[in-house]
DNA sequence: GTCTATACAAAGATAGAC
DNA sequence: GTCTATCTTTGTATAGAC
């Protein structure tokens, strides 16, 4: 078959991104040799430069291909359908994160994330690129939490933009995973969604019964 | 003067300290070599080794050097007498800290922060240490937000504890910084201001002018 | 496109003089 | 304690065969 090289070089390209992905996160991107990565990838690191330029174009199309990125993750664990019906949103919002960067998975994504964000602040190749899988992370959350629920006590304190609203939690979410990966009994869960719910509850249904709310009824 | 000597090994010491902060900050400690951090001190590398015996060892001096860490950073930025009377405290908190982390300054901590957090999260040796400055900020801010006002919304809606509020203010500093880096723009004062003010404001005095609050002077 | 072999550069670290 | 000189290792990258 026409098909058999072709997929051999698919195969390779993917094989390298993989390991690659895993070796970063372990061991830092300049931990890591091309070789090393060749390696694990059963490949030389010849290959690494047919396909990737270098070591730098590997994270490179490491981004790349993620393109989809927090987006598509986030779209994933907003789903409606998440598996159960929630009975609590804003706790299963925070099951996922924490279970997407969990120590037990190979590919420690959090640890990649953060190589990623360092290259990014720093290079202004990278900057922009990262930046938009950011900005594309921010407003699908947004926009997500903007179907939660039109509640009577809308518009908002201060209304935000969706994508807005993106930032706050995603930097929450961030921050947080910071605090917990050095130490996990720093950010019980129970901290985690107080402080979710604290940016996304209308403030007022929060803590009043409506019983007692004036405006309600009337 | 018998004080010469060590005056001098206590300037190279403080010398190739300063020198690793700020190009560990400006291009990360892999890309630094012990050579060009002697350089910039107006020394040699054998310096590095005979103080801190390695590249590593002054990377964890430079975090033994920041003992009082974010703990006396955030104090400072929260001190009653933080140059104004305050008009709005959560503003003024994040002016500080945005302030702290702008790319101005020459040693760039957000940049350095981020490189000691990705060491620290992989080494079995740093991790402890880190963490307990994280902890040290969380407690130290946790404790100023007490005394800012005992309102008569008190308790809080969901008790935290003074850490646990600090490990989400600090999770949120945190994490708009890590977005307001890669672009300015996605992350306005204004934003950040008012997801502080949600973690930080009893809900109700938010949103509920007190006249209208049933429970109020009765 | 992939491999083997190798050139070339750079950085970590040490030895010994002062 | 500090410097000069050097050793050793490691990693990037390329050349050429298959």
């Amino acid at each position: 078959m026409a098909r058999t090289q072709e997929d051999r070089k698919a195969d390779t390209r993917r094989r390298l991104l993989d390991a690659a992905a895993e070796l970063f996160a372990r061991a830092g991107f300049h931990a890591v040799s091309a070789d090393a990565v060749a390696d694990a990838a059963d490949r030389t690191s010849g290959s690494v430069y047919a396909h990737f330029g270098g070591k730098e174009g590997l994270l490179l199309a490491l981004l790349d291909d993620w393109e989809a990125g927090i987006s598509e993750q986030m779209r994933a664990v907003l789903a409606p359908d998440h598996g159960r019906l929630q009975p609590d949103r804003v706790h299963t919002l925070w099951d996922a994160f924490a279970a997407s960067t969990a120590t037990g998975r190979t590919p420690d994504g959090l640890l990649l994330e953060h190589e990623l964000w360092l290259h990014a602040a720093r290079s202004p190749e990278l900057g922009p690129a990262v930046a938009t899988r950011y900005a594309a992370g921010r407003e699908a959350m947004g926009r997500h939490f903007a179907t939660w629920d039109a509640r009577p006590t809308d518009p908002a304190p201060a209304d935000l933009a969706p994508g807005e609203l993106g930032t706050l939690v995603l930097a929450l979410l961030l921050g947080l995973e910071m605090q917990r990966r050095l130490d996990p009994d720093a950010v019980p869960d129970r901290i985690a969604v107080e402080g979710l719910r604290r940016l996304l509850d209308s403030p007022v249904k929060a803590t009043f019964d409506p019983a007692f709310d004036p405006q309600s009824d009337r």
